[in-house]
DNA sequence: TAAAGCATGTAAGAGGTTACATGATTGG
DNA sequence: CCAATCATGTAACCTCTTACATGCTTTA
């Protein structure tokens, strides 16, 4: 997750640790402790796939940059299937904001995958609904079972977001505005 | 969170671990891998929270109940504020699964605080889609602002959620059916 | 009887958190 | 000039994951 998501902020342009921690917030997934932030930039300037310029001004800014490899490796996390992530959701959309990097091609594909799981989510979710709802209504136990209810509903509305973009994606693939459709000659 | 769970499930009747596992994924929230369940469930025994007993038939299964410390732990966590895990959604749908646990008294405060967050968190994504319009639009970038803009939906749609639950809570503290409100002789 | 599932556990390694330590720069 | 913020980093600790190891029970 981490590493994916500083490849992806270097992607936009050099930037230094402090700064990443701004912009990783930014994005809106998790705050990042510095504790977890430095030591992973060291990692991965130790494996060529960012590399650092401290600044020739006073303030001593460890200025990053990502080399060929690490792009190379951020095209690998970026199309990789990523069943090793328990955590999809999370996984998924950062992917997404990342999405103008990746090869038009690889977008739908990605897309329609996710889609799959969310299907696979909701149905997991009536499946625990049906089980616990008997149960759960005789202990008068209406907790349980809101709860289990947010994650249906959650995953409906996740469905139709992935729905949308799916849809944005086939009618303007290349980032056009919806509308300007690509015409054939 | 998964001590939380753990006992919380271990106050719904003993169990042992194999089918804690199932349990747990049963709660809708994550599935935990025997590496991290048996580790914890043996500091939970350390702590005397919770105390096994090997079953007698040929089975050899550690069947484990709660405790009595176990049980003040259990509630210390769920009335807790709890900073400390960032991940605030999860941590407090967890919570909000054991509630039939909890005091009813203390029910409606823990809901509006977690109101409170998200209408927070609301606001943080509409802050950072403020931000980030200008510059994605600019740059053709409509997935960054996609994950923004179902992060904002998610939080209005949890908003919601939460506002219902207080209703519910309202009108029916005790778990009574919604419309049997309480009668003042 | 062999395979699938039940059941418990350990070891190595990765990665995260908090707390601590340090020092420069900027703004009131 | 003092406080806040910028800026980087380390250490101790905890927990999670994967992979491995073991052995019993049920079912085909």
């Amino acid at each position: 997750m981490l590493e994916l998501a500083v490849l992806g902020l270097l992607r936009d342009g050099a930037h230094h640790g402090y700064e990443l921690k701004r912009l990783l917030a930014d994005l809106g997934f998790w705050s990042v402790s510095f504790g977890s932030l430095y030591p992973a930039l060291r990692r991965l300037e130790r494996r060529d796939l960012i590399e650092a310029q401290v600044s020739s001004d006073k303030r001593r800014r460890k200025v990053y940059r990502i080399t060929d490899e690490g792009d190379d490796y951020f095209q690998d996390l970026m199309r990789s299937d990523d069943t090793s992530t328990a955590d999809d959701d999370r996984s998924f959309r950062l992917r997404l904001a990342f999405f103008e990097y990746l090869d038009p091609d690889r977008r739908l594909p990605i897309l329609e995958r996710r889609r799959h799981q969310i299907i696979e989510e909701r149905d997991r979710m009536k499946r625990r609904l049906g089980r616990n709802r008997e149960r759960a209504k005789a202990r008068g136990d209406r907790y349980r079972l809101a709860v289990l209810e947010h994650g249906l509903r959650r995953a409906e509305a996740d469905l139709a977001w992935i729905d949308e973009l799916i849809m944005a994606e086939r009618t303007a693939p290349d980032g056009f505005s919806p509308g300007v459709a690509p015409e054939m000659p």
